[in-house]
DNA sequence: GCCGTTTTCGGCCCGACTGTTTTCAGTCG
């Protein structure tokens, strides 16, 4: 039997409370199981290893109830209570949820007088008018319901912040220009950089909330208008993603702030530690509890004044994820984390002689441009067909011709040769060791045969990292966001193969991949293997790409001496040589 | 169903917007 994974107990606990909404259940029952599956979701220890020792009752949200029921599901794979609940419901009718609009009462009164049971009934329905004319529903309904769902067959769901990033800072100072507003901010999972965003929040302080609204709503990059009050809008862009905008005061906008960067389970713990002074915490202030008699409320002017009022240091945007950040700010112990000028090169890029767009002078001059002191070139190795990957005869000229290029930049700017090398099926690498101890540097990834099991594929990597000549390890697990799945590797065994071998994890700062995944970077870090953010650049405006490492670095708790490419020229020399055993240089 | 520095009962976050109502339910974040 497989082994039961915690994402798929974190699913199926969310699975009942969705199940439960349906039926109509106690509400905080219905929040139990979701925090429940919260719970599953960041719980970081062994699980079967919890369920053996009987410790899951001590995770914050799980009880005995939900506690003997992973269990069951963990021992037997199976949870008998959630089949008997499954079989209630018509398989098609969970798809409804994701219809903005369709919620589980509306769900159950299509399902109940209609007999609706799948979306493309439900758009059959709103058609014919069957909806319009349930009471509680309307035409008006009916049309929002229908657009609801050809918004979702055009625009499925998330959007990269590689491909947002741009619209949503120019947005910012669209607003940030308007003569009436006083404060912006884009908040939400685009502030904590996350990897891909569902929306786009935005956020300003001003006194003439309607005229701000209405330039929002009016802007060029709106495709149609979701919703449209004083202080709250919602629009959809022609990119096709949603973008919302909310209106505060001045004195507002630190918990305004505060409140829409989110996530949700870090703002439930702000308005607990506000609780628990005898306080109120709400997106507009900071109060007394209506029947709090605590300590006088102090005045909050910026987002820090917050933390530092419920007695936490602050926290940056990135870590509020509830993932062990609160313990740390209360203990001061929250790192200082790595910022983009802290970059002092770069590794992992690619030229025209593999499949790079920009020749290696171009690529060179691009990175002196940056104010990089050292590029890393590792173009693909032959093994790589279809990306022209480098023979040992192509990539020795290549290491000559570096040389050469450096020779000529001179002084305060240097090319490190390297290759990316494939890791073939069997762990084995396509270059041979005598061709690797002539390089600088060598980045392994694979690039092939994505489908072995995780124990094969793991072992596979761990026997590449075991190669002396290998420097460090490329994008982990090879996955595409939003387009191709990650293939299975054993993260915690590749970081302590890592450890044990002094072989340097990448950051993939592609914004398709930015792998190695933020939620595995602490481990790395407290094992002290160190990273390295490399842009996979193929064309000298990818180099930029750094800009989105650093976002998911800095989720990852990184500083900046966890990063090697914080090191300047003159010290990252020893370091890309240290495990071959010989002096830098 | 979970939780407890007012602990075994009685709370559990709540405000904005829409569409359907004629004073509010449902959804969303």
């Amino acid at each position: 039997m497989a082994e039961i994974t915690k994402d798929h107990v974190a699913e199926v606990l969310g699975d009942i409370a969705t199940m439960l909404e349906l039926k109509d259940e106690n509400v905080f029952k219905i929040r139990a199981y979701q925090n429940a599956a919260r719970a599953m979701e960041t719980f970081s220890g062994n699980l079967a290893q919890a369920v053996g020792e009987g410790t899951l009752e001590k995770l914050a949200g799980v009880g005995k109830a939900i506690a003997e029921k992973i269990s069951e599901l963990v021992v037997t794979g199976n949870l008998s209570y959630y089949n008997i609940l499954k079989a209630e419901f018509p398989p098609g009718i969970f798809d409804m949820f994701g219809i903005t609009g369709m919620g589980p009462k509306k769900i159950q009164a299509v399902w109940k007088k209609l007999g609706i049971t799948s979306v493309g009934e439900l758009e059959a329905a709103c058609g014919d008018g069957r909806v319009a004319g349930m009471k509680g529903f309307g035409e008006k309904t009916a049309a929002n319901i229908l657009k609801a769902i050809e918004d979702r067959k055009k625009y499925a769901g998330r959007f990269l912040i590689g491909d947002i990033e741009e619209d949503a800072m120019a947005m910012r100072e669209f607003l940030r220009e308007l003569p009436e507003v006083t404060r912006v901010e884009a908040c939400g999972s685009f502030r904590r950089r996350r990897e891909t965003c569902g929306d786009l929040d935005f956020l300003v302080s001003t006194r003439e909330p309607e005229q701000v609204s209405g330039r929002f709503v009016k802007h060029e990059f709106v495709e149609s208008v979701i919703a449209h009050g004083a202080t709250k809008s919602s629009v959809r862009w022609k990119t096709g993603i949603q973008a919302d905008l909310r209106v505060v005061t001045e004195e507002q906008f630190p918990f305004a702030l505060n409140y829409f960067t989110g996530s949700k389970e870090h703002n439930l713990v702000m308005r607990q530690r506000a609780l628990a002074r005898g306080w109120t915490l709400n997106e507009y202030r900071l109060g007394e509890a209506p029947k709090g008699e605590g300590q006088p409320v102090p005045e909050i002017h910026e987002e820090a004044d917050i933390y530092r009022a419920l007695g936490l240091d602050f926290i940056p945007p990135e870590l509020r994820e509830s993932m062990g950040e609160f313990a740390a700010a209360e203990q001061h112990t929250l790192p200082r984390l790595i910022e983009r000028e802290n970059l002092r090169g770069t590794f992992h890029n690619h030229t025209t002689a593999s499949d790079g767009r920009s020749t290696l002078r171009e690529m060179a001059d691009a990175a002196i441009a940056l104010g990089l002191e050292y590029l890393g070139i590792a173009d693909h190795s032959k093994a790589s067909f279809q990306a022209h990957g480098l023979d040992e005869a192509r990539l020795l000229a290549q290491v000559e011709e570096i040389h050469a290029l450096n020779k000529e930049l001179g002084p305060g700017f240097r090319l490190f040769a390297g290759s990316e090398v494939d890791i073939l099926k069997d762990g084995s690498l396509d270059l041979p060791d005598e061709v690797l101890a002539q390089l600088d540097y060598v980045v392994a990834s694979v690039h092939s045969v994505f489908s072995l099991p995780e124990a094969e594929m793991t072992k596979r990597i761990i026997r590449a990292m075991e190669n002396k000549h290998v420097t460090m390890l490329g994008h982990l697990t090879g996955r595409l966001l939003l387009s191709r799945e990650a293939y299975a590797v054993d993260h915690a065994a590749i970081i302590e193969a890592a450890a044990a071998t002094g072989t340097i994890i990448e950051l993939n700062a592609n914004p398709r991949r930015l792998d190695m995944d933020w939620r595995w970077w602490p481990l790395a870090k407290e094992k002290g293997v160190k990273c390295a953010i490399n842009p996979d650049a193929h064309h000298t405006s990818q180099l930029q790409y750094l800009h989105f490492g650093i976002g998911t670095a800095r989720k990852g708790w990184l500083r900046k001496s966890d990063v090697v490419n914080g090191l300047p020229l003159g010290k990252i020399e020893a370091v890309l040589a240290a495990k071959r055993g010989m002096k830098g240089g």
